[in-house]
RNA sequence: GACCGCUUAGCUCAGUUGGCUAGAGCAUUUCAUUGACAUUGAAAAGGUCAGUGGUUCAAGUCCACUAGCGGUCACCA
């Protein structure tokens, strides 16, 4: 054995484990199994420091392995819809093109390509980590029997009356060009103005003068004695001359601004819902490009952007000497979590799921610790956002993704809304009843499709094409399926039960049967609303069961000086740099030790280099152990019923006691008392007191430090797997032990 | 606006159901060591556990309030 500890190996070490099959269980239906689906990470970048505490579940992994449970974990990656199409379009702006200039098909295959070409990166630094994941059971949030259980969930929502199309008011990213859940809208303070408006027989104050183009009314609160007897009548628009009501709205509060709110209906939430009250009319201004639309607004206001037509329009306001004032305001403003630019509240059609039912559901089993969710302040937030959840918008106008399984047949539909790129390449944009001479260009050029909400749809080309009774021979084609496709969440919502092989017929797999409900679901907080609570909801919707028992959220990862890594502030940490550094071991240690449950880590260079110490502590005590055999080359190895040496027996009661408390904590996922436990025991119980007690003794030391060490190398292996199995392949036919490898020997008692 | 978390040694953090002189890593000081390991060992110094009040035989730990920091959620013009 070297003096030091060498990490470069380690790799010779996973393969030792993959190719011995313990990756792969065995279903013993006489045992309980242990199961984990690894949260797929992305399939086209290089993990973060954050995807190294995947530690956590390797660590559950490796110890319920050694405990002799049938342990599954599954690995997979995800296709992150948004996301990746978001870089994608970052390179097709690099080459000076953009989304708009290819159709839908190209686009997709642009990306598909891009994403295959890069899947394996992922994939490779896992393994690297030391993850001991079931790569015989890998899957891909884009493999085709996901898909079509993802399909034919979507279908059975459908059936059961939970999917509905809407136009209502989405929150739209226009440079994105796709409707976004409130999940991905982040809210941030603007500073900007509050206008003050004079409508003649009163005054609004309004912080979009912009969407008074968009204006179907003026709410006031009805026990407002300034207002009452004026509720009923109608007023003149300004600029616009269009009249509109006054209406009385309890909700408009009388002490902010003047007590009179413009209502915009296709722009604002709170709009929406008093038009939706009071029947009011609707209004669109902005097209889906985030222009101002040429439909509906005057001539010279065509084509502006929100912040270029508030300029116009105030300045209009002005000279048309109705803006009595403008003051200072600071208010909350959504924006695209993507891109960073504002929101804009549009109506549009969309697909929703009906949340209600499914959440109740959620409710319950969480309640009732069916679910545990660990740590348990958790618990909390959970429940509040479930409680006042709201309808889910589940599609999204990207192509990178499941597209929405429903056809429209053309002849059914006239007043379907086509973008395509025509024959000249051109961008053409236009009403099918206006198009229909043009079917093979619309078909082959597409890029979107806006159905209205009360189009008609089929679950299959073949249906739709059968319903077509306007269309007389060629019927192949005059179908266009939705363009739109599924939020990624609705999708990896379904990851526990798909990937494990539930079937849409009731046929499921042996593993599913086996294995699902899971064990335990590991995953950052930040994706607790996101992913736990959709896979909650789809599970218990879908498979009439729990997804798993434990809902376990691990840390964030932090630099050196607890601040949030970014790529802007340059201080990230790559985890495959420092394994190349220090080896997988010392990350591994250095993202669990002493770190409290739920709590963020702060990961140093410092700690890492600790961590890497006592890897090679572990090494050089072995190397000890190693030599002080050669120097008793008769030495029995069985330990004795009762020791006569104190140093002896002090050292196997610590450990005893280090056996108990590390399966404790480990049960209870804390995993850094656990690690911190362990580094004390070995350096300091066992190598600084005992080992340097054993240097001036004779040979009844040896089944006392085989018994200790090999013990020890067992409860530190679901840490730092690589040297406690290298160490162990040094030492095991010198020590006498039986067990082939650490990785599927049997966790101590 | 609602909710949540944090505040312990110079720095980064542990401290399980309240219970013996409050711990670790790194940093600092002193000493040791060419025989497992300088990626080492022995020892020292360093904290009125954010503040105030309360419960208790006993509070870093439980309760209330205050201050500072961080986070999550949220359709208010």
């Amino acid at each position: 054995m070297d003096k030091t500890y060498t990490p470069q190996n380690e790799d010779k070490i996973y393969s030792l484990w993959e190719t011995s099959g313990a990756f792969t269980p065995k279903i013993d239906k006489t045992k309980e199994p242990f199961s984990i689906i690894l949260p797929p990470p992305n399939a086209n970048e290089p993990l973060h420091a954050g995807h190294a505490l995947y530690v956590v579940e390797d660590i559950m992994v490796r110890y319920h392995r050694m405990l002799g449970d049938p342990t599954l974990w599954l690995p997979g990656t995800d296709h992150a819809g948004i996301e990746t199409q978001f870089v994608y379009e970052k390179h097709l702006k690099a080459e000076g093109k953009s989304r708009f200039d290819f159709d839908r098909d190209t686009l997709y295959k642009l990306i598909a390509e891009y994403v295959n070409k890069n899947r394996d990166i992922a994939v490779n630094q896992m393994k690297r980590l030391g993850f001991s994941l079931d790569w015989t059971r890998e899957r891909f949030t884009l493999d085709e029997a996901h898909n079509q259980r993802v399909f034919a969930v979507f279908k059975k929502m459908c059936d059961d009356g939970l999917v509905y199309r809407d136009e209502k008011i989405v929150n739209y990213c226009t440079f994105c060009g796709t409707a976004f859940s409130n999940l991905e809208v982040v809210h941030k303070t603007v500073n900007s103005h509050l206008w003050y408006i004079n409508y003649g027989p009163l005054e609004v104050a309004t912080t979009r003068p912009e969407t008074l183009l968009g204006d179907t009314a003026v709410a006031v609160n009805p026990s407002d004695p300034r207002y009452q007897k004026l509720i009923g009548t109608t007023i003149t628009l300004p600029l616009i001359g269009r009249q509109i009501p006054i209406i009385g709205e309890e909700s408009v509060s009388p002490e902010f601004g003047t007590g009179a709110v413009k209502v915009t209906p296709s722009h604002s939430p709170e709009d929406y819902d008093m038009a939706k009250k009071h029947g009011l009319e609707f209004v669109r201004i902005f097209d889906y490009d985030g222009k101002a639309n040429s439909n509906v607004v005057d001539e010279k206001y065509i084509g502006l952007f929100p912040n270029q037509l508030r300029e116009s329009v105030v300045k209009d306001l002005e000279s048309a000497g109705i803006l009595s004032k403008t003051v200072d305001y600071s208010h909350e403003v959504g924006h695209c979590y993507k891109c960073g630019r504002s929101i804009e509240p549009i109506t549009a059609p969309q697909w929703f799921v009906k949340i209600r039912s499914l959440a109740d559901k959620a409710i319950e089993v969480v309640k009732k610790d069916k679910v545990k969710i660990f740590p348990s302040r958790f618990k909390k937030d959970f429940l509040t956002w479930m409680k006042d959840i709201r309808d889910w918008p589940i599609s999204r106008q990207i192509v990178w993704g499941h597209r929405i399984p429903v056809w429209y047949n053309l002849d059914e539909n006239p007043d379907i809304l086509v973008s395509y790129i025509d024959k000249n390449g051109q961008n053409i944009s236009g009403y099918w009843k206006n198009l229909k001479d043009k079917y093979q260009e619309v078909a082959l050029g597409l890029q979107t499709l806006l159905a209205p909400i009360n189009a008609k749809y089929y679950f299959s080309k073949e249906e739709a094409l059968k319903k077509s009774p306007l269309s007389k021979g060629d019927l192949e084609g005059l179908v266009l399926q939705e363009t739109d496709t599924f939020d990624t969440w609705f999708s990896s919502g379904q990851w526990p039960y798909s990937t494990l092989g539930w079937e849409p017929d009731g046929n499921h797999s042996e593993d599913f049967k086996y294995f699902y409900p899971t064990s335990v679901l590991d995953t950052m907080w930040d994706i607790l609303f996101f992913w736990v609570a959709r896979m909650i909801m789809m599970g218990v919707y879908v498979t009439g069961e729990i997804p798993f028992k434990v809902a376990h959220m691990h840390s964030r990862v932090l630099d050196g000086k607890g601040q949030k890594m970014s790529k802007s502030k340059g201080n990230t940490i790559n985890p495959l740099s420092i394994v190349e550094a220090h080896g997988a071991d010392a990350l591994r240690m250095a993202l669990v030790i002493g770190v409290a449950p739920g709590s963020d880590i702060a990961l140093s260079e410092d700690k890492i280099r600790a961590q890497r110490n006592f890897v090679n502590k572990i090494w050089n005590a072995s190397r000890f152990v190693l030599m002080t055999l050669e120097k008793y080359p008769d030495a029995v190895f069985d330990l004795p019923k009762n020791l006569t040496n104190s140093s002896d027996q002090e050292i196997v009661d610590k450990l005893n006691k280090i056996i108990t408390s590390t399966t404790s904590n480990i049960d209870k996922y804390k995993f850094g008392q656990a690690a911190d436990d362990l580094y004390q025991f070995f350096w300091h119980d066992f190598c600084d007191v005992y080992l340097e007690s054993t240097k001036n003794r004779d040979e009844k030391i040896i089944p006392v430090l085989k018994h200790v060490l090999i013990t020890s190398l067992k409860l530190l292996h679901p840490f730092i797997p690589y040297v406690t199995e290298t160490v162990y392949q040094e030492l095991k036919s010198k020590l006498k032990s039986n067990e082939e490898l650490l990785i599927t020997s049997t966790w101590p008692r």
